[in-house]
DNA sequence: CGAGGTTTTCGCCTGATAGTCAGAAACCCC
DNA sequence: GGGGTTTCTGACTATCAGGCGAAAACCTCG
């Protein structure tokens, strides 16, 4: 703890990292910086904290900025960078934040903004292209032990589709069949009893889920040394 | 990006939680603070970012006049807090780091310095209980799934020095045939070839091990949605 | 209205691994 | 050498993920 008078103080920023399927690939939100430095490379959408907001409040405001907030289904706190040399123009330490939006929307951006695939990005401005890469590990692990997967999924879906939403996410293949039934078993997704209609080719009309949860739960974090009995 | 030139900024501090086994509970490492605010409670080490120091080096700076560094077997960031009301004295924001002592090391602390289990911890400056709370959460997820123990157990043990240590880490009882088979399946443990002498009860010689890798390291991160074949 | 094609669903089998237990092995002390 | 103690090893069981194939349900076209 501070007792010495002299409180060095730098600018803190906010950054989030939107992420989205899109067309069956993960896409992450981006914007052209317009001046120098980085002028013409794309960043990460973020801003300085200001007066009595905390870092939540900070990067929901920014984000305000570039999509309608409602969008957003899950916001979560990725990781603070510090290097003194993220930034030419001075020392500045940044905050992370993870967003991501259910793939049934398609909001509306501002000019300067667009999705990028996050197998496939542009040059990006700072560390704004690691910092993707860590949101993305992120979001992967947890796709595994949680139900983040409702906040990239509509709020209702057919296993094929949301075998779509998480082979986009994760990157590698997952089969329906196991899809379903680990979910299920969790308890994380529960059917709607309802049908979607088949597609013009035809087959069997698929059943209809939704997740259970809408806020992000840890289901059984992981397997191994799990207290003898029912925890 | 801040574009404007107006750019507010707020000391920030770098804390450490700094956790160890000892006699068989899990204990953070805690020191009592002269002053007001909350004079006389417990508060984790740590104090401002200074220079050109980033937030690992700041709070690697901070410990060092707490204990020895080399003692320090494993340190990550944690979680930031930003919270406008957490320092009654004005706005701070703080990022907390994690930090493991292996159970062997009996480090030198200063007077007002010391190890209050993490079941049964004092009263606490600030958010820093809550913060105790972060830290031993990470913990016992990442010793599900990483080789963290590394960083909690001496050079070389027995099985069944190690179940001591996880059980007291956890929380709960785990089975020392399970955890061996288990860290050595992964990969994790491998035998020194050596073994320790028994205890003046007798008992068969326990085999020593040690950790493969004294760095970090995700072994396999979850179980579901594995990628089709080895990944 | 039936045949062929398409998509989804369901059931079964397999393999891997965690949890548990009991017995054998190795050592001490008396 | 016998009793006690601790560790090690192997075997058994239960659970669950991964994969496959058949059946179900629906379409279109002739």
């Amino acid at each position: 703890m501070w007792s010495s008078p002299e409180r060095p103080a730098y600018p803190h920023q906010a950054l989030a990292v939107v992420l989205q399927v899109r067309a069956r690939r993960l896409h992450a939100m981006l914007w052209r910086r317009p001046n120098e430095p980085f002028a013409g490379a794309w960043a990460l959408p973020g801003g300085p904290l200001l007066g009595e907001e905390t870092l939540g409040a900070s990067v929901a405001r920014q984000l305000a900025s570039k999509v309608e907030l409602g969008h957003l289904a899950h916001l979560e706190q990725l990781e603070t960078r510090s290097d003194p040399g993220r930034d030419p123009r001075g020392r500045t330490v940044a905050t992370a934040y993870l967003g991501l939006i259910p793939s049934h929307l398609d909001p509306e951006l501002p000019e300067d903004t667009g999705w990028h695939p996050v197998e496939d990005l542009p040059a990006t401005a700072f560390d704004h292209g690691s910092l993707v890469g860590s949101a993305v590990g992120r979001l992967r692990a947890k796709l595994s032990y949680t139900n983040v997967g409702f906040a990239l999924a509509p709020p209702t879906f057919s296993i094929a589709e949301l075998r779509e939403i998480y082979v986009a996410a994760l990157g590698y293949d997952v089969a329906a069949t196991n899809l379903q039934r680990v979910l299920l078993r969790r308890g994380v997704l529960e059917p709607t009893g309802e049908t979607a209609p088949p597609g013009r080719a035809g087959g069997r009309p698929a059943a209809l889920y939704r997740f259970v949860q809408a806020g992000l739960e840890v289901t059984d974090p992981f397997a191994v040394f799990r207290p003898p009995c029912g925890r």
